[in-house]
DNA sequence: TATTAGCACTATCAGCTGATGAGTGCTAAT
DNA sequence: ATTAGCACTCATCAGCTGATAGTGCTAATA
């Protein structure tokens, strides 16, 4: 019989008291930050329920590990499990505020974004600004990436400047050595060629098929073809240099939020190693909207006490990249979740249209 | 007459002894982080001069103004005024470890470092890590760049992009709009153009003639002449955003050494003002060597509690740019100073190299 | 049977205490 | 001029205190 009952009261069915409980709990935790007593509950909830009765139901909770105490006599705090029920079942899509919204559109829009990187830069900035979290962007692979046009610039007898300018409007710059002395106007016509040759393909394929070039029959090349081929495979060598923009660091520190944080140490240097950033970021399974990790769901030891709220954002064909924050676990989901959806949103509409701009 | 007892006793005419007492205190505090006493000192200094001894000498130079306590039984600490005498006095010019400067060279010098942008980045870095303390480096003002070359490149019917390559190699791309649709052909003859026209001037210098052209007749462009300008004016209207690098800041919250900073959080607020930062690097009497600025001698007030060492870095004709460390007072100057500027000839080598390597 | 009041229990926190120790300043002796 | 000796001053720390805010359990109640 006791089993039945304990059957009934798994995820799904916890009776609607004591999930109006938890979530006061949950709730009150998040605007607080301080652990919720029976007493303080009792008054704030307005279920006509007594302390008492609210005690027997946070012990409930407790069983069933929705709720833990730091200290015996320290009123009690949600576990990572109540946050993800609590996400999952209650916190539902949320408007964000006009006023929020605009604020978001107005900072992405704002002049002089001509470049992606200074794009993804002020949007990270901006996210870090609003949440008071930190927050993380990958920038577009620029393996995927499609070409839309190459330039050559000679800059001296052994520097050659190579200008590769992607689909959505990333800039890359490289200066790459030669042997031979060409001249600026046999670079024009290398990269005339090469950008009909190549036009509207991923760098990655391009690459693959320079590479295929090199093993045929090499007495069948005239000069251009070669010197072609022989400067395409140097100037799409990109360095994968995963790029990595983190702004709002000092939040971890200072504020008070972050307070309960003991591994911010950890956190602060992990930050340093962009490419495992890069990865906890991008290792996503494909998933269109918002993703989160609450806590022991991130795999990263220092993330543990953390939430991390991450979203894809792309152009009209492919995802790009990832924007998310990283809060304490009792972050005020009801705000940050919209809020980095919408953000993502509108980072994947302004890309989108600078791309398109194209001819 | 103890008119005259005082005077002698001003900064310079310190006597020997009390000379060797101050440098031990400070040398002490430099080493260990803790106010040193009289007892220890004894021991330490090895002049044979008991306690009682050492603590008048101690007095006399509390007197003077170079020596404090933080409680009455604390030991004392040197002041600001005492780390000035001894790196005026004291400090001589050390030698680097040969390793030291190895580690620097092979740091500088290692491979993919064709940007100026990515060596000044890991010398920022570089420096925070040999220190253990914020370094700062401003980039150079492009405003005062000598132009080596600008090309213009097609996107589509409305953009352009500019990409300007600066005698130090520094690279910049912007995208400018246009009204009518301008061939890659035009394009190129107007880069040639421009590119023969402004070879070797500043990009200050060039504005400014750009400018006055304007005011020119205007009749007497023929068509070239008129979108070279035209052109020109908004390719060389470059956003003098000033151009930071900051590195090491989890020092300052993380490194014991920074234990006794109480306006670290100052100091970060500061740093994400960047203009104001680089009003800090570059406001600087033009100085052949390394800058030393000790506690109150700081400007900002965030800064009162550190001491800022800089070094400017130039190619072979003029300086480009300062880099400098920011960290505690006692910091250990015998090392730091020869590291800051070992560091800055490194990088101005380097660059100079590579703006030489053109034609 | 579900709820509640009452009570014993417990951990934390702020504030006080006295002991300890490092360091000073002064004075008298060398 | 130097030093030994001594009284004095604080900062720190451990240990104790009472107040507070929370719990769990039990017995009474609707």
């Amino acid at each position: 019989m006791s089993k039945t009952v304990q059957r009934l009261e798994t995820k799904e069915s916890i009776d609607e008291r004591t999930q109006r409980v938890l979530r006061g709990i949950i709730e009150g935790y998040i605007t607080s930050n301080e652990p919720v007593g029976s007493r303080s509950l009792s008054k704030t909830l307005e279920m006509g329920l007594s302390p008492a009765t609210i005690r027997n139901i946070m012990s409930d909770l407790s069983d069933m590990g929705f709720l833990m105490q730091l200290h015996t006599s320290a009123g009690r705090i949600p576990t990572d499990k109540a946050y993800r029920f609590y996400v999952d079942q209650v916190v539902v899509a949320n408007q964000l505020t006009r006023k929020l919204q605009k604020r978001i559109q107005e900072a992405t829009q704002e002049g002089g974004m001509n470049q992606v990187e200074d794009l993804l830069i002020s949007t990270t900035r901006l996210l870090a600004g609003l949440t008071q979290f930190v927050c993380l962007t990958s920038s577009p692979r620029v393996e995927t990436s499609i070409l839309r046009r190459i330039e050559f610039i000679r800059l001296s007898s052994q520097q050659i400047l190579v200008v590769l300018v992607t689909r959505n409007g990333q800039v890359r710059n490289k200066i790459i050595a030669t042997t031979e002395d060409l001249s600026q106007d046999f670079l024009n016509t290398v990269s005339s060629f090469l950008n009909e040759q190549f036009h509207n393909r991923s760098l990655h394929a391009i690459r693959q098929q320079i590479l295929e070039s090199m093993v045929e029959d090499k007495e069948r090349y005239d000069r251009l073809l070669a010197q072609a081929v022989r400067l395409g495979k140097k100037a799409f060598e990109l360095e994968d240099a995963p790029e990595v923009y983190i702004e709002g660091q000092h939040n971890l520190i200072f504020s008070e939020r972050f307070r309960n944080l003991n591994s911010a140490r950890g956190l602060m240097d992990a930050f340093e190693h962009k490419s495992m950033i890069m990865n906890l970021l991008d290792s996503t399974v494909e998933a269109d909207g918002i993703q989160i990790f609450i806590g022991i769901e991130n795999e990263l030891e220092s993330l543990q006490d953390c939430t991390m709220v991450k979203a894809q954002y792309s152009d009209q064909n492919n995802v790009l990249g990832t924007i998310g924050v990283i809060g304490p676990t009792n972050m005020d989901y009801q705000t940050v979740i919209p809020v980095v959806d919408f953000t993502a949103r509108i980072l994947s509409q302004t890309i989108t249209q600078q791309s398109s701009s194209c001819d």
